[in-house]
DNA sequence: GGCGATTCGTGCGTGCACGCACGTTGTGTT
DNA sequence: AACACAACGTGCGTGCACGCACGAATCGCC
């Protein structure tokens, strides 16, 4: 445990190589692989607002954005107007969207499998709950600070 | 177990919140996360071809160049044809640089030991190892293919 | 010694991750 | 009711992650 960048990097690497190995898989398809976890996002939560559903990702807004602009062009995605409040828009997707997800999602099958034979089964659960745990700490800090610090 | 996205999702939140976590912490230091881990890498394997470097980022050769280009108006690294081989450059830290990587590694103490502080002071190398076999296995799949599938 | 295959770096194109600033709309306070 | 305040989306700029295609140099095989 001396070298303290010992996590960071084997972070670093496993999302680098998961997410090289997606876009490989995708790239006949036509998406990439932040597409398919936005498209995956709405699978699970249609009608979002643009912030929620980068909320969710998790991503930027502003990011989100950009891949909603792309997605829409491709007939993915649809972008209507909030029924209760006209500065936000909800994202829905289209019939093609959601059968183009059914077929990356069968695609991308053997990337996940493959992560999970990786690692020893009994410990799944676990890892999985380091990594969320690690995400709420870092994302926390900040969180922490703008709620204001001074309140009881 | 459900969920077979779960473990996907975790390592991605978890990754892009040390990203933007560590971005933050370096922006009034003028450098990113990636340099970050460029330096890094450099500082543990000095005089490497930029090939070997980006080898062991582990990043694109193409996205290494970008960065060193950068790297190098800063005065942070410098770039020497190689003795043995007039194709290959070597890459080295300024004496600039090896200073500002210090500062660097003492700024972004907080976030490694807050990575660390997630989880259980027990299980930190169990999951850096679980962490690596995933890149191993992603990585291992295409090289696998590369390597003569018909030889013995 | 020559000659094909491999490797190094470079250059270009696309998409994502952000920060920051802006105009618009909804909300809460007084 | 009016006005400060916050939230939504948008637009722009920078840097990183790649793939792909080149020219140049090295290596390996015959």
């Amino acid at each position: 445990m001396q070298d303290l960048s010992e996590l960071p990097m084997a972070l670093r690497s496993a999302y680098l190589a998961m997410h090289r190995q997606t876009d490989a898989v995708f790239r006949q398809h036509g998406v990439t692989a932040d597409q398919f976890v936005l498209l995956a996002s709405l699978s699970r939560g249609d009608a979002l607002t643009q912030r929620e559903l980068a909320r969710r990702m998790p991503s930027d807004p502003s990011t989100v954005r950009a891949m909603l602009v792309l997605l829409e062009k491709q007939g993915l995605i649809g972008r209507n107007v909030h029924p209760n409040d006209s500065r936000a828009r909800t994202v829905s997707l289209t019939a093609v969207g959601k059968k183009k997800f059914q077929q990356l999602w069968i695609a991308s099958e053997s990337i996940r499998l493959q992560m999970l034979e990786a690692i020893q089964p009994a410990k799944v659960a676990e890892i999985i709950d380091s990594l969320r745990r690690i995400a709420e700490q870092l994302n926390g800090v900040d969180a922490a600070n703008q709620k204001q610090p001074q309140k009881a």
